[in-house]
RNA sequence: GGGUGCUUAGCUCAGCUGGUAGAGCAGCUGACUCUUAAUCAGCGGGCCACAGGUUCGAUCCCUGUAGCACCCA
């Protein structure tokens, strides 16, 4: 049937309702009990006993069963589902028609004993009920759910409703978020909150959003991270602290990129980055144990050992693993060539950095799938982490690797102020060479660096390729409630008048 | 950015070598006072993503466009 012909033949319901003195859209229902309180509660109920105390419940009408003068139907709340059970010899006839004008998808209230059927399940024997809220539209189908992709993501709400699977997903990360906090907060950091609009963007290589205060007539910038900022704060004073919230980055969208997601900055002052991987290992080993119960995850059919310490291995010795090359003692042309032997197409500018950056990513980043510290990252790569001891050349900088996916980032923080402004200078100039990801020297930054930062350990963690791990998750737009899409063709309300009040 | 695939009823999906489309769920009508994807009988529902082309004739073949998915850069 068509869809105008559904929505029709509701509308019509709703008139014939509201003739019968109802009001289809209520203002609330009083609740005893939800869904999974019936079934602890009432799990002791046996054969034709039935409660003594009335329990009330409310949910979306999502099964419905008719057998003439008896009606079944089962209420679903965030907690799951209760059977409730309609006879017209209890309720009237009056009553018992407006049972039969509800369809799958309304909302409801009901009231009424708890008894057990025959076929042994918990149901509420209606002795009054409310229609809270008429559905127009058809639910998805009932079996099968909601599986069209793209329509899961554009309607969420359809696929929450209908897929326990996607419903599960959120919850998850809900704890997951909530564990992080939970965990940070016992170690004694500080969450904090800084500008998401940020005159320049900096504290990551990725190219920014753009948008403009007319107020101020200046440019602003969606932050690619919050970075500078919480550095700022350690200048300040504040020795541990963190921020998990969005951030923007203007690129490609992907099953591993999303254009806005959530990261978590975590800074501590007075530590190094050896640290962090301790915090990093041990607070994802936390989550895993909290939600799957043991120290292992089971990823896209790969068993992943969380146990700590997770596995350490230099950059460059991470790539002369996969290639058995030592990639430092080649000249440019040489990588370029060894790129080419491995199937890589690098680009005609790309200068020795690049095509090391190259190699790594291929070669050696999809086959890190247990828990690994890459350490060590080429300095050039690393503008605002702190030089190795002893290796000028490189930063004390670590990223952790989970099923062949970089999850986070850290390092020891770059606190020298005259060096920061040469990091950033070089920056600039690979800037002006064309690299629209490098990044900006910030005056503002330095500048209060030039008072002093102490010693510090930051971190950054993907937030939502987290929980794809917990999850089981393929894709970032499986964990992100309304991932970004490109706009449908076949839309109603396109915003090409956003003024409408 | 490149390649491959998908798009058919509100939803889940069939549709042969080109001959104007089917099922289940959902819906409507009727029967049915303990059902569990209730059952039984009947009925309705389609811009076959969109725009062109080839053809006597296109859901099907070709080209383009859009969205989505996967792979590659």
């Amino acid at each position: 049937m068509a869809e105008k012909d559904y929505i029709q033949q509701r509308l019509d319901k709703i008139k014939k309702i509201r003739e019968s003195g109802i009001e289809p859209y209520a203002y609330k229902y009083s609740r005893s009990h939800t869904s999974n309180k019936i079934q602890e509660t009432f799990s002791r109920l046996q054969g034709e006993e039935q409660s003594d105390v009335s329990v009330g419940v409310v949910g979306r009408l999502a099964a419905y069963r008719a057998h003439g003068k008896t009606i079944f139907i089962q209420l679903q709340d965030e907690t799951g589902r209760v059977q409730v059970y309609f006879r017209a010899d209890e309720l009237g006839p009056e009553r018992f028609e407006l049972v039969k004008q509800l369809d799958v998808g309304d909302f409801l209230g009901a009231k009424g004993s708890v008894f057990r059927t025959r076929t042994g399940e918990l149901t509420i024997r209606a002795a009054d009920f409310a229609l809270l809220a008429k559905a127009i539209r058809p639910m998805p189908e009932k079996w099968h759910g909601l599986k069209d992709v793209e329509l899961r993501y554009r309607q969420r709400y359809l696929d929450i409703l209908s897929n326990e699977h996607s419903r599960n997903i959120f919850m998850v990360r809900s704890r997951v978020v909530k564990e992080i906090r939970n965990y940070l907060d016992n170690l004694g950091f500080m969450e904090v909150e800084t500008p998401m609009m940020q005159p320049l963007p900096g504290g990551a290589a990725a190219r920014p959003f753009m948008t403009h205060h007319n107020a101020l007539n200046r440019d602003l910038y969606l932050r690619v991270a919050p970075e500078l900022y919480l550095k700022r704060l350690l200048v300040g004073g504040f020795e541990k602290i963190f921020e998990m919230n969005r951030s923007f980055r203007n690129e490609g969208i992907s099953t591993m990129h999303n254009p806005e997601f959530t990261m978590l900055e975590i800074y501590q002052a007075y530590v190094d980055g050896n640290a962090m991987m301790e915090l990093m290992e041990k607070l994802v080993l936390y989550l895993v144990k909290t939600m799957h119960g043991g120290q292992t995850l089971s990823y896209q059919g790969q068993d992943l050992d969380l146990k700590v310490p997770w596995h350490r291995l230099g950059y460059t010795d991470a790539i002369k693993e996969q290639t058995g090359i030592d990639i430092w003692q080649q000249t440019p042309e040489r990588l370029v060539a060894i790129c080419q032997e491995h199937g890589l197409e690098p680009p005609a500018k790309a200068g020795r950095v690049e095509l090391v950056e190259l190699l790594f990513e291929s070669l050696v980043e999809p086959k890190l799938i247990q828990p690994t510290f890459i350490i060590d990252f080429p300095l050039e790569l690393s503008p605002l982490a702190k030089q190795k001891a002893g290796a000028p050349d490189f930063a004390d900088r670590f990223e952790p690797y989970l099923a062949g996916h970089e999850i986070a980032n850290g390092f020891s923080e770059l606190n020298d102020p005259l060096e920061q402004r040469r990091r950033f200078e070089l920056q600039m100039q690979k800037r002006a060479q064309g690299d629209e990801e490098a990044q900006m020297l910030d005056e503002d930054f330095i500048r209060a660096l030039e008072y002093g930062m102490p010693p510090a350990g930051g971190l950054g963690i993907g937030i939502d390729r987290l929980v794809m791990l917990l999850t089981d998750s393929a894709s970032i737009r499986e964990v992100i409630l309304f991932p970004q899409l490109r706009q449908a063709a076949n839309v109603r309300n396109e915003p090409d008048n956003p003024e409408k009040e």
